[in-house]
Parts: C-alpha cells; sequence; structure tokens
DNA sequence: ACCATAATGTTCCATATGGAACAACATTTC
DNA sequence: GAAATGTTGTTCCATATGGAACATTATGGT
C-alpha cells in the first residue's frame, strides 16, 4: 500500500540541517518568528503596516531624525518612508518642522501620542522575545547577546 | 552658531542600545543585512521574486512537496506559492504531478535546470554570509550555530 | 556668479503581497 | 451513504512595495 503524502510522515524541518547556508537560514527564520506575529497584531490592531511602524520606532528613540535618517536606519526606500511620514502625520503621531538652515529637509519627531502608541506596541515586542528566547540558559543569552553585538557593528558599518 | 544636521553629526547606531529588545532588533537587522542584498541581486539577475526562490530552495532540499508543505515550511501564503508555482511551472524549473491518492494536492519536483539555477544562487548567500560571520571566531562561530539550532528547534515545534 | 553635480523628499507606475471567497476533493459524523 | 466539516489550490481584490523620474534646494569647481 503506497503511504499517503502528508505533513505527518515526513519532517519539513529537516531543511535546517541540509540547507548550505545554516546560519542565514536559521537567522532568517528566527527573525521571521519574533517579528512576523507582532507585524501582523500591529496591522489588525492599530492599523499601521510595517513602514509606519519602523518610522514611530526610529522616533521613540533619537530625538529627531530626518526622512533620509529614517531611510538610512530601516533600510527601506525614501519613497516608503516619505508615505510613512504622511500617514503618521495626519493621523498625528509626528510633527514636522522644515529645517530652516537646510530647505531640503525636514526635522521629525514623535508627538505624545506617538510615543503612547510606542509603548502599547513595544510590549508586544517584549512579550515575543520573551517567549522565543526562553528556550535559552542565563549564560547561553549573555554569549547570544555578545555574539550579536559584535556582528550588528561590523555589519553595520557597511550598511549605515 | 546652530549645528546643521548631518548624518555625520549624529550617530543612528544608538538604537541598537536603546532599543527595548535588543535581541530582536539585531536578530532582525542580521537576517536582513544576510539576505535582502542576495534576494535583490537574484530578482536582477534571474527574475525571481522571493516567494519563486523560497519555493526552488526547498525543493532543492526535499525530493518531492506540496504547495501545502512549501506553504508552512515558508511561512508565506497559499496563494503566493501558487503563483510561484505557475511561473516556476512555465519556466522549466520544477514538475507537477497530481496525487493519485488525493485529487486536491499535487507533488512539486525540482527539474535539473532547477537544481543548476539553485547552484548556482545558493553560491551567492555563501559568499555572503561568509562575508557577514567572518566577524566571528571558530568559538563563537560555534557557539551560534549551537544557541540557533536550539531556538529554532523550539521556536519551529509551533511554527510548522 | 555660473554651471555641473549631488541630496532630499515626492509622485508615478508596475509589481508583490496577503486576506477572503471559492471550487474541487477528502474526511468525519451520524 | 448523506450531510456537515475540513483541506488543497486557485482567483479576485485591495493594499504594500520599490524603482525611476522629478522638482527643489545645496554644494563644489571654475
Amino acid at each position: 500500500m503506497p503511504e499517503k503524502h502528508t505533513a505527518e510522515n515526513r519532517d519539513l524541518t529537516v531543511i535546517f540541517d541540509r540547507i548550505e547556508v545554516r546560519g542565514t537560514y536559521r537567522i532568517s527564520f528566527l527573525a521571521n518568528s519574533l517579528v512576523l506575529p507582532v507585524y501582523d497584531e500591529i496591522k489588525r490592531n492599530f492599523g499601521l503596516n510595517r513602514g509606519e511602524y519602523l518610522l514611530l520606532l526610529c522616533l521613540a528613540h533619537l530625538p529627531q531624525l530626518t526622512a533620509q535618517d529614517v531611510a538610512n536606519m530601516t533600510g527601506r526606500p525614501r519613497n516608503s518612508i516619505s508615505r510613512a511620514v504622511h500617514r503618521m502625520l495626519s493621523v498625528g503621531y509626528l510633527d514636522r518642522t522644515p529645517d530652516p538652515d537646510d530647505g531640503r529637509q525636514a526635522m521629525l519627531k514623535i508627538t505624545r501620542r506617538g510615543r503612547e502608541l510606542h509603548e502599547r506596541i513595544i510590549k508586544l515586542f517584549i512579550a515575543r522575545e520573551n517567549e522565543i528566547l526562553a528556550a535559552l540558559s542565563e549564560e547561553e543569552s549573555a554569549c547570544l547577546d555578545r555574539i550579536l553585538q559584535k556582528l550588528v557593528l561590523h555589519t553595520s558599518r557597511e550598511a549605515l
């Protein structure tokens, strides 16, 4: 009798071991697991898309930024940021002031409302991170943190 | 004299330290650095979008899969996979055989041409991974690998 | 001062993406 | 074995996304 093809019959996770770029695949998978469910929730609960939330996140951690700064920090194209800025302005999550020293750019700042929203959203990310990183021991967490720091600084020198 | 706002004046990387979810942000940043430039190159050189390449990648590592399997493995919605299957079929990178035991599903296999393409593409990922992970010592690499394995297995039990 | 070059933010357009409804088939329940 | 329920793959549609060209302003070289 031929065995029927069902997910239960086979282990689809073998790709984690077979793939030629284990580190890349695992890091990417992990990033998706951490971030995508939260983005979905943000969209459902607050109506923000990814670009809009990234903008809010950047402004929540730096006192003022230009659209170009945000593009650099997030790696997203300027036009996406531009759209996000307009929508977030219209909802009152941020302020924009033209730069008197440079007529091309404008300084963006988060508003009180925007900060309140950020605080509600960041809780979701924290919960998800705790859930997933709970698998690690104290020592493993520290080790991962140290390694990530090293990689990110090494990488951001070329990215930013 | 008021200091002009330029990227050189300020350090945009402070967000790495200020953000409330350091692990999440770093892992996500790192994943993007590893993967996005390669996806761009794949699109430019071979005309495949992300969904299409993920499909090829899955089929390159498992002998046969249904569209639903691929959706499970990649976390993408079924309709994206469906579109990808049709385009990859039309270009000859994969074969489809209806499952005689279940009229709803069809088995997908990679073709020789598809495998050749995969081998060209995977080189790009390998190069990028080496470039970025080169910042780590032998010992750090091993440590990272072990931790990622643990996290991914822990996570995929809920994801797949 | 003038022209060439570059940077910022915007608009236009083509493609990518994912949710929802759907048709076909399979399974479960009675 | 009939009806309800679930699953697979597909289509439809609305939104998201990113490249390219553009207007405006700055900068650098002469």
